[in-house]
DNA sequence: GCTATTTAGTTAATATATTAAGTATTGACT
DNA sequence: AGTCAATACTTAATATATTAACTAAATAGC
């Protein structure tokens, strides 16, 4: 008996998962003429007025390589900007530009909507338990347990 | 208040998920000269003997476009081969060379065994779970609930 | 039988991913 | 101060993704 049928492998549901969610986000942005990678990086960006370019990458998931030509084209069409850090000046800083930040009050209630409508397809127990797998499978600790609601934290025991 | 942290949105934490997994997998078959996607055809080659060139696209999720290139590669190779298929001559079917039915039993042990060290960083019940998300994500009926057994309901392939 | 439509595959143009190598700064060390 | 290694970014080469348009073969309708 094979080890695993390929289609019903890990891997492949995670990418069938996006495969089938991220459609629905990419009309929106690349209707405002925005490509997913592009998008990615003003979403990081309205969180974080100023950042150094190799956080922007870990944010977004953006590799080094890929991110020099998506800040070209974002720069070419004025949505951001690139200063050089004077403390290091190794560092390139990424900025929005104010039309890069105008984008986000024209885009993100659509995207929000897309987004509850994407949370309530699914029950919140599943949901929850999805993400707690996703975080496991990510190296990423994760604080609250799909199962046992961590109970409010024992006063009698500070330590663990 | 934010409607939601990017870096905690599903898509991200589907794609960090897949960064984490994948270089494991990857490392074994680049050291083989293949590609990521190279190797998700051989993949179902390996499952199906012969099969079109369509039906390979959906199974490897590589679309059409891009799929045209890496079966040039691995035709280039020698791992694969196309015949036109005479009961309808639009339909390419492709198809294994006998190089390429080697891979399998050079690569999977490898793979196999990243596999399973993957499924046993966690324990099966948050696997299952996980599981059950991304199906219910990909609008692929779960056979199994991680819970309480459901009917199974007839199942359409719909794409788009 | 003939046309319009659909289907399976392909090509083209632009944007990204992947890997390796290259440059400019910085920091550590002798 | 001078060398070496590490850091932050960049360039280069090849492989894929995305979207639209295009071809050939099959099918539906009339």
């Amino acid at each position: 008996m094979a080890i695993q049928d390929f289609s019903h492998s890990l891997p492949m549901m995670l990418y069938r998962a996006l495969d089938a969610v991220m459609p629905r986000f990419r009309r929106i942005f690349t209707a405002a003429g925005l490509t997913e990678q592009q998008w990615r990086v003003l979403r990081v960006l309205w969180e974080h007025n100023e950042i150094p370019q190799g956080a922007l990458a870990n944010l977004t998931l953006i590799p080094p390589p890929s991110l020099i030509g998506v800040l070209d084209r974002l720069t070419a069409n004025g949505l951001i900007e690139r200063r050089r850090y004077e403390g290091d000046r190794r560092v390139v800083n990424v900025a929005a530009t104010r039309a890069g930040r105008r984008l986000e009050e024209k885009l993100m209630p659509a995207v929000a909507a897309v987004y509850a409508e994407l949370r309530a397809s699914l029950d919140s127990e599943t949901w929850a338990r999805l993400e707690y797998g996703l975080q496991c499978l990510s190296g990423d600790t994760p604080v609250t347990h799909p199962e046992k609601k961590r109970a409010p934290r024992p006063r009698t025991r500070s330590k663990k």
